[in-house]
RNA sequence: GCGCCCCUAGCUCAAUCUGGCAGAGCAACGGACUCUUAAUCCGCAGGUUGGGGGUUCAACUCCCCCGGGGCGCACCA
């Protein structure tokens, strides 16, 4: 069979040589025969000289053909960019001081059909970027990085969590029910059980059954699927991570995610101060700390709580330039009011902690106020990077909740909970107190990488389909 | 879903404001060149200006519809 080899022996990544060959003068020769393997990305040919810059995936080396010493020299002078080449020769560096591979043999590993061409500019539209990824990933070193970076960041996130005794667990995608979050879910069906499936919009509800279960610590990192619109902030899947921990609450949990969030940084970019979209963001522990309530006053300048009357938080919400809906109660509307005055003010890193019990149906009740419920959202760079809570483990309460939430759907919030009789049935099994954890796993990669929009740290960030 | 902006050669961009022959660099193709670095030089080719309709003697340019994209708003992580 002809076409090109099925395997390269590749003894050398293009990024190694340079260390390896530092002492090498310019004009010297190693004596040293390596193989290297990549894409062409610049070709110089001169008469009976070529020069081409092969790039892999630790970086790049100058190849230097010469027509005497060149097996078919004159096919690697006709190299076009992007073609993928291995090539064997000796180490050297040329006259002008450029480390190469002296080629002897070369072999075309895959031509190019197609080349993005521009030496200098690359691919910038958004469009192809997004679309033909393979090219972006080909001319922008940057993407590439912040695809490693992504992979990186990942593997750190297990290692911590592993050292620290959680398990990583696999559940469902396909949900009966769609619960675990206030969403819209995305429906499928299956054809020999006739139903309808949900893709799932958060794992929460199956892990919180391994607890039960006796997993005492256990940790998902997957995709979830939201039916709602993009922005540089959403993507309709995108990656969670949700752990779980038996005999802790959301304290607990503050500290976790201080710990985790700022060692990433730290490893990742070595420094636990980082700087993302020019501004200072220092993750250094601790973060401050404050309720919902207090940080409603602190914006708006006078006290607000779920204890304030509905009627002054229903002024100050339709103030704030929300019309609020009648069936709204004291809780939705200082969600509505944080949500509106207070936090596009905020930066971070910072807890805000003690959320309604109106608008947590997942949550347990706060041991000091029965209207509200132990939970925090961790607002980093301006947005929601976690969300946490003590889990509420009384069946009787999760069902007078789901009940609540399904009179909401009914009336039209097609985000609401559905009543789920699976979960309820292991919750009188008996869940222990147990605190959990949402991280959006791709907002971190963004911050960690500096990054604005959550489709650079997606590879293939959903599109509409071209036609 | 609503508002604003963008779409010109394979890639990166001019020409659009003020309607008057659609251009350049890179890539590709042919040629020259024994140390290049976005090599250089000579030559050649490359377009239904996202699609359709309208106004006009004349439309890349002005108007309308459609498609795709970006940002903002809304919702969320």
């Amino acid at each position: 069979m002809g076409g090109p080899p099925y395997r390269f022996d590749r003894t050398d990544e293009a990024g190694s040589l340079p260390a390896r060959f530092e002492s090498l003068e310019a004009g010297g020769e190693s004596g040293e025969v390596v193989s290297v393997a990549g894409r062409v990305m610049l070709v110089r040919p001169q008469g009976r000289l070529a020069f081409a810059t092969l790039k892999d995936s630790s970086g790049s080396i100058q190849l230097f053909a010469l027509a005497g010493l060149t097996a078919d020299f004159e096919g690697f002078a006709k190299l076009r960019l992007g073609d993928w080449v291995g090539a064997t020769g000796q180490v050297v560096r040329t006259r002008r001081g450029e480390l190469s591979v002296q080629v002897a043999e070369w072999t075309l590993l895959a031509g190019a059909r197609r080349s993005f061409g521009d030496k200098w500019k690359g691919v910038t539209d958004v469009e192809t970027r997004f679309r033909q990824r393979e090219v972006d990933l080909w001319a922008n070193d940057r993407s590439r990085e912040v695809m490693t970076a992504r992979s990186d960041m990942l593997r750190m996130l297990r290692e911590d969590l592993w050292e620290r005794g959680f398990v990583e667990v696999e559940t469902p995608v396909l949900h009966p029910i769609p619960g675990g979050a206030l969403a819209r879910p995305f429906v499928t069906h299956h054809q020999a059980l006739d139903c309808d499936l949900y893709l799932r919009i958060a794992p929460e509800l199956y892990l919180k059954r391994l607890v039960v279960g006796g997993m005492e610590k256990v940790f998902e990192i997957g995709r979830v699927f939201r039916n709602e619109g993009l922005s540089p902030r959403h993507n309709p899947e995108f990656t969670m991570l949700e752990l779980y921990q038996a005999y802790a609450d959301y304290t607990d949990l503050t500290m976790l995610v201080e710990d985790l969030v700022s060692g990433l940084a730290r490893r990742l970019t070595g420094s636990s101060a980082l700087s993302y979209q020019g501004s200072c963001l220092d993750l250094t522990p601790p973060w401050r700390r404050a309720t919902m309530a207090e940080l409603v006053e602190e914006a708006t300048g006078s006290p607000a709580s779920v204890h304030t009357s509905v009627d002054e938080l229903r002024r100050r919400v339709a103030s704030a330039g929300v019309e609020p809906d009648p069936a709204w109660g004291a809780g939705k509307l200082l969600l509505e009011l944080y949500e509106k005055t207070t936090e596009p003010g905020l930066f971070g890193p910072v807890f805000v902690l003690d959320f309604p019990a109106e608008v947590s149906p997942l949550a347990r009740r706060h041991r000091a106020d029965p209207d509200l419920v132990e939970r925090f959202e961790v607002v980093v760079a301006g947005r929601e990077l976690a969300n946490a809570f003590s889990e509420l483990v009384d069946p009787d309460d999760q069902r007078a909740r789901f009940v609540a939430q399904a009179r909401a759907r009914d009336a039209g919030d097609s985000e609401a909970m559905s009543v789920d009789e699976e979960y309820l049935r292991a919750l009188e099994y008996g869940l222990p107190p147990t605190a959990g954890l949402g991280i959006g796993v791709d907002r971190l990669a963004m911050l960690l990488t500096d990054t604005a929009n959550i489709r650079e740290v997606i590879a293939f960030p959903t599109l509409r389909p071209e036609r």
